[in-house]
This record gives C-alpha cells, sequence and structure tokens, in this order.
DNA sequence: TCCTTTCCATACGATACCGTATGGAGCACG
DNA sequence: CGTGCTCCATACGGTATCGTATGGAAAGGA
C-alpha cells in the first residue's frame, strides 16, 4: 500500500514514524471513544492496515498505552512551559491563555483527550502517576505566574489550583445557555480567577458587589 | 437461592425492588470500571445469578442505563434541593457543604459515579441531556444561595458556576501534596467561591471547620 | 540471482460478551 | 392435584477482540 521504505531514513527512524502514525491514530480514538475504545483491530481499520502492522511494530496493547501516555505527558510538559516562559509584565495575559486553550469551545479535541487520559487515570494507578506529573508542573507553573502577579506563595498556589480545576470541570458540565451568554460568563470567571491580585486576606466586599 | 417471594408485597413492588438491586449494583460498577465497564454478564456474576434474571428485568443492555441513569437524575435533584433548601443566614455554609460533598477524599464513591457519568454523556447525547438537565438544577440552586449573600445575578451565576467546575474539576486532579496540605488548600479556595462575605477577613478558616 | 530484512496480511485458537430460546423450580390458587 | 405465574439457569448462535503463528511481497545488498 504505502512505500514500503525511505531510502532518506534509516530503519529506525522509518519504524519510529510508523509507532507515531499508531500513536496519533490511537489519541484521536480514545478522544472520541474513551480509553476503553481502543482496541487494536479498530485501531487498524483506521489506518486501512491490520493488526500483523501493529504488532510488529508493538509488542501488545499494554505497550501503545504507555507510548500514548508518554507522548501526551511530553506534549502537556512542553505546551505548558511554552505558554509560561517568563515574560515580565505579561502574566495576567499568559494566565488567561492557559484557560483559553482549554475553553471548552475551541480545542475540543485537546479537552477531550485530556479528559479520556484522566478518566483512565481514576483506574490505572501508572496513568495516575503520569498524570500526577503534568498536574505538578503545570501547577507550578501557574502559581509562578501568579507569584510575578505579587500573590503570596500560599495564595499563588490556591489559585493556580483553581484555575486547573476550573478548565478540567468546567468542560465536563453541560451548561445550557446561549453561545453568548457562556462567552460572557467564561470571561467573567477566567478574570476572577486571574483577577485581583489581592487575595482573601483583604477586607473585599466591594469586589463582591461590584460590577 | 434467595427466598424466591416475599408474601409482604406484591409482584410488582418486588420486580421493582429486583430492578432496584441491578441498578444498584450497576452504578457500583460503572463507578469502579466506567461506563465501558457495564456488562450485563459481570454484572450478573457480582449478584451471584446469571444473565437470564438480567433479561427477565430489562428488555437489554441499554434498558438498564436508562433505568440508571434516571435513578442518577432523581437522586442528584433530589439532593441538591436538600442540600440548598431555603435556611436564611446559612447561605456560606450551605454552599461550603455543597462544596464538600463532592470533595475527594472523602465520598470517593459519589465522585467516580458522577465522573463516570460525565464520561458517558461526552459520547452519548442523550446522557448529555439528563446532565446538563442536573446542572441547570444545581447551578440555579447554588446561584440562588449566592442571591442571598447579596450578589448580583450575574456575579451569583459566575459563582456557582465556578463552584461546581471547581469542584469536579478538582476531582479530576492528581495534587501530589501531604493530605494536610490538600486539605488546607481546598479550605482557602472553598473559602474564596462561597466569597468573602463583606466584612469579613481571615475568619472564614473557622467557619469552615463549623457544622 | 539469491538471501535477508522490513513490513504487513491471513489464519488460528481463545476469551468475553450480546440477546434469544427454552426449560425448570418454587409458589399461589382454585 | 393441576395450572399458571414468577424468577432464574442453561444452551445457543453470533460478534468483537486479543495475541500468535506463519506466509508473502518489496527492496537492498552480496
Amino acid at each position: 500500500m504505502a512505500t514500503v521504505n525511505d531510502p532518506n531514513r534509516s530503519p529506525v527512524e522509518r519504524a519510529s514514524l510508523d509507532r507515531a502514525a499508531w500513536i496519533e491514530a490511537a489519541i484521536d480514538l480514545i478522544a472520541t471513544e474513551g480509553i476503553a475504545g481502543l482496541r487494536i483491530e479498530t485501531l487498524a481499520r483506521k489506518l486501512r492496515v491490520t493488526k500483523g502492522s501493529f504488532y510488529w511494530h508493538f509488542r501488545d496493547r499494554r505497550a501503545l498505552q504507555r507510548a500514548l501516555l508518554e507522548h501526551w505527558r511530553e506534549g502537556r510538559i512542553r505546551d505548558i512551559h511554552k505558554q509560561t516562559r517568563a515574560r515580565p509584565g505579561h502574566e495576567a495575559e499568559q494566565l488567561r491563555h492557559v484557560i483559553d486553550v482549554y475553553s471548552a469551545s475551541r480545542n475540543r479535541k485537546g479537552i477531550l483527550i485530556e479528559l479520556a487520559i484522566r478518566e483512565w487515570a481514576q483506574r490505572d494507578p501508572e496513568v495516575a502517576e503520569v498524570v500526577a506529573e503534568v498536574d505538578a508542573i503545570r501547577l507550578a507553573c501557574a502559581r509562578d505566574l501568579f507569584l510575578a502577579l505579587g500573590l503570596s506563595e500560599e495564595e499563588a498556589t490556591a489559585r493556580a489550583t483553581l484555575l486547573y480545576a476550573y478548565v478540567f470541570g468546567f468542560s465536563l458540565m453541560h451548561v445550557e445557555r446561549m453561545p453568548q451568554e457562556i462567552e460572557r460568563l467564561k470571561t467573567r470567571i477566567a478574570g476572577w480567577i486571574t483577577g485581583p491580585a489581592a487575595g482573601d486576606d483583604e477586607g473585599s466586599s466591594e469586589r463582591l458587589h461590584a460590577e
């Protein structure tokens, strides 16, 4: 079917490229079907090959899962570092961007992948460890931005945690409102989370009734 | 195996009770295995019967799923109404209780069920509708509490949304910290969401441990 | 040309599950 | 005692999937 080989690439590179194709397809599949829907023969049909191909590239199902998970881990770590690289004076903007990336309207696929991985993590301790690692890095990066905004250590940690919990949680909700209303709602929440540098240590009754 | 019948109950009640047993077991199963793990023969083994029993009580798999979903819907609606029934002067406390109910440390099973249902809703529009209904009711109830605390309509809606998104989202995260640190973190976030009441400063942590 | 390596197809046995058909045990009731 | 109803067991055909075994086509090198 496809060209069997590419003289420009060493066998190792070609093999790794084909593995990558399987991993990509696997990620697409778990986005739509969840981790339980990740079946080898289903995947093979999508790639227009048979599972004979799969078992040449991977030892078994778990090998694909591990590779997929590792691919996800690396991508997320790379992304968060890119999104939160120190840019003095732009911290609030960067935080809003972090929220936006997983804002439920755009990037639907990314959200579905994230949710599928986390659902998987509920039932597989090895996956939970990887998710914990990604969470720790994301939380540290977001916390640093809040610190740069002048929040205390503890307050920055709390805000970072709230930020991510909100982002993931919102994508789990089914809000029945006009798209425009939802955007307005999300903007308000995002503004509040990234918002006023004054933490909860100071009286802030105005904030409550503001707007 | 079991007594085939109970003379105290009408056939209808008994049948409905047995359906309830299947539904209960099904909920336990999706909590641990996810919706994809809800298999009839697996369930039958757990109940120490064969699927012959299942197909007497239910037409097919979808019938069980529908019954399970309806059971969940009714329970959630009943719960939220009970938790948010008007108790003037206790609104902040009630809001913190709503957060506590799904606080990831306790009530692990309830959280897993909630997550499993929402994962299911990502891939089944009928389920998404039910989740949307439950969300709408929960959001309205929480919003009313915020309104009673003196927030504007829009602010109350935003806070209610943030509250639930946070609760669900946090249960998806894997925070690697000491349990005591996590409690402190959650207390701070909950205090921030339920809002520093006017003129309130630093008193929130005590209030949180009340009740 | 022959041989080897790479990559995939095919065939196989095994498992798990679905939904149906059918039988049977226990109980109620006339 | 016979009949009917309730509830479950068993057996069956069918599908989907796993992992393995094995063959074969394409391409490169000796």
